[in-house]
RNA sequence: CGGGGUGUAGCUCAGCCUGGUAGAGCGCUACGUUUGGGACGUAGAUGCCGCGGGUUCAAAUCCCGCCACCCCGACCA
């Protein structure tokens, strides 16, 4: 038992801020609201963008950058885009310091306010207006990678902060059907990463018009399942029709040689990823990080007594990790910087690695501390080890213990074993997804499952932003979506009685 | 921005009611014994007691003001 980690049963809430304490993923910052991502959660960013990166290229996209600072005047032109964010910008008006009385005080007041973008729609929009003249400059498919603002009342670490990382797909196309087929197919990149990297299973499904994007026609969303059975958005996709496209005159000469607004969309994912990969697979032992964003796979503990032990520990240690990681970068990691824990990289590519424990600490503690950090698998080795030939593998996920061979410990036995773990993490969080989602036939049925179970609650629902408000209030529930699996099935709402359709709804975060 | 709470060592907190010059545990440093799942001993370092003002011979303690953070609401990737 984790003695600097409340478990999850006693404080849900400080569980999760212990497991991001004790694996040093974050911490907080002076300024209220924005966190440091300290270099272990940052490998994970890291990894979430290599892949991600990847499949926006393979899908057609290329990447640029546009501004931090918005001129207040390009917010105010999507009307309900204003509406949904005007409340959290953060703005600046002044361009220096200046001596004051008091000390430094803001000088150089600007004509036109700026802000600092909560989003880049409207920047964007601004030059896309200037690009496109023809359709034969259509589609542009561009994403940035970027940081953004919303000035949040209450912030937690990951899941909201003032301050964040995302990367935001923008792109215009020629006709409506262009649009939607682009917002469906980047909502299926999201599923798929989802799923095949943080090993989180996703419902993929629209959101209500309550809950939609401010300026979308129609907004997307994957929703994942948390361990307390609440809810997280973990990336949306919106289809923004011809909105932001007539708000900043993205305007294109068309095949039937008239001038047509052009058809715009937007996606994005955030580090909130990195809360939701927390919240769906660590435990009371700490963090358990998914192999594929695990920057270390494998921490070697060496076990010894005196010097003669150590030297026979170390030759098998070598053997090990040559075998792991392959001579040549055996030797090339000699010649780089390493303190006490030395690092091997495992795949050139990821730069994901296997480390060895050399601190002068007992074997114990290093257990704690690397189990803490959740590192898919710890060798244990030690005298009786390098007699049997062999290694204790302790797989982080479930304890479980094996003895390996060393013949047997090559990278491909590793690749495949760390395979396995993210098999068995998706294979669990989804069994507990699906047990937690719970059918309804009324609003009765659907408060007493939310007041005593949690999790999603599948019902027949007619759309109506009033009704939703009110059983917000009375729940605290929101639709999470209309999945897309089950879009067109229809029942008997559980409020009106009236024709509706099948959505689920969650107490979210 | 409303309601509640808390500010004392890196962390968790005691001391405050009843004023008398700063404490514990954990962590950190050094040395020694240890070392297959969180060891123990010895020695040490660490504080504008959130900030500003007041009362008093004397303030962490009493009074006033401010600030910050946390929890609950409203808002949210």
């Amino acid at each position: 038992m984790a003695k600097n980690i409340k478990t999850r049963a006693e404080d849900y809430a400080q569980w999760y801020l212990d497991v991001i304490k004790a694996a040093q993923l974050a911490d907080y910052s002076p300024v209220r609201g924005c966190m440091v991502i300290r270099p272990e959660g940052f490998a994970v960013w890291e990894a979430i963008q290599r892949d991600l990166d990847r499949r926006f290229k393979e899908t057609g996209h290329v990447n640029a950058y546009f501004p931090l600072l918005i001129p207040q005047s390009f917010l105010t032109k999507e009307a309900q885009h204003v509406e949904g964010f005007a409340m959290e910008c953060a703005v600046v008006t002044h361009s220096k310091l200046e001596h004051g009385a008091h000390g430094l005080k803001p000088g150089g007041e600007l004509e036109e306010p700026l802000i600092v973008r909560p989003t880049s729609e409207t920047v964007i929009g601004h030059m896309y207006a200037q690009w496109v003249q023809s359709y034969r400059d259509l589609p542009v498919l561009i994403n940035q990678w970027c940081n953004v603002m919303r000035w949040e009342l209450r912030t937690r670490l990951f899941l909201r902060t003032a301050e964040f990382l995302w990367q935001e797909g923008h792109t215009a196309h020629e006709t409506d059907q262009e649009a939607e087929d682009e917002t469906l197919r980047m909502l299926e990149v999201y599923r798929a990463f989802a799923e095949d990297v943080l090993a989180i299973p996703v419902i993929k499904g629209r959101k209500t018009e309550a809950e939609k994007f401010p300026g979308a026609v129609k907004t997307y969303a994957i929703e994942g399942l948390m361990q307390d059975g609440k809810a997280l958005q973990c990336g949306t996709s919106h289809n923004l029709g011809q909105n932001f496209a007539k708000a900043f005159d993205i305007k294109f000469l068309g095949r039937d040689n008239k001038i047509a607004h052009a058809w715009t969309t937007s996606w994005g994912v955030s580090t909130r990823l990195i809360g939701a990969m927390i919240m769906a697979h660590s435990d009371d032992d700490g963090l358990v990080l998914p192999p594929r964003v695990a920057q270390n796979v494998v921490a070697i503990v060496p076990i010894f007594k005196s010097d003669e032990e150590r030297a026979k520990v170390a030759a098998f240690v070598e053997k090990v990790v040559r075998s792991l990681v392959g001579d040549e970068e055996f030797e090339a990691a000699r010649t780089r910087q390493q303190g006490e824990v030395a690092s091997y990289f495992f795949d050139k590519i990821t730069h994901q690695r296997v480390i060895v424990d050399w601190r002068d600490a007992r074997p114990g503690d290093k257990q704690f501390h690397w189990e803490q950090r959740g590192i898919p698998f710890r060798f244990e080795i030690g005298p009786k080890d390098v007699e049997g030939g062999s290694i204790m593998v302790k797989r982080r996920l479930d304890r479980a213990r094996e003895v390996v061979k060393l013949e047997k410990m090559t990278a491909q036995h590793l690749r495949t074993e760390l395979a396995g773990v993210h098999q068995l993490m998706f294979e669990k969080a989804r069994k507990f997804r699906d047990e937690n989602i719970r059918d309804a036939a009324s609003y009765e049925e659907l408060k007493k499952i939310l007041a005593e179970k949690g999790g999603f609650v599948r019902c027949f629902f007619k759309q109506d932003k009033s009704v939703e408000a009110r059983i917000k209030e009375e729940t605290k529930a929101t639709v999470r979506c209309i999945p897309s699996d089950t879009a067109d099935r229809r029942g008997r709402c559980i409020i009106s009685g009236e024709e509706g359709q099948q959505v689920l709804f969650a107490v979210a975060y």
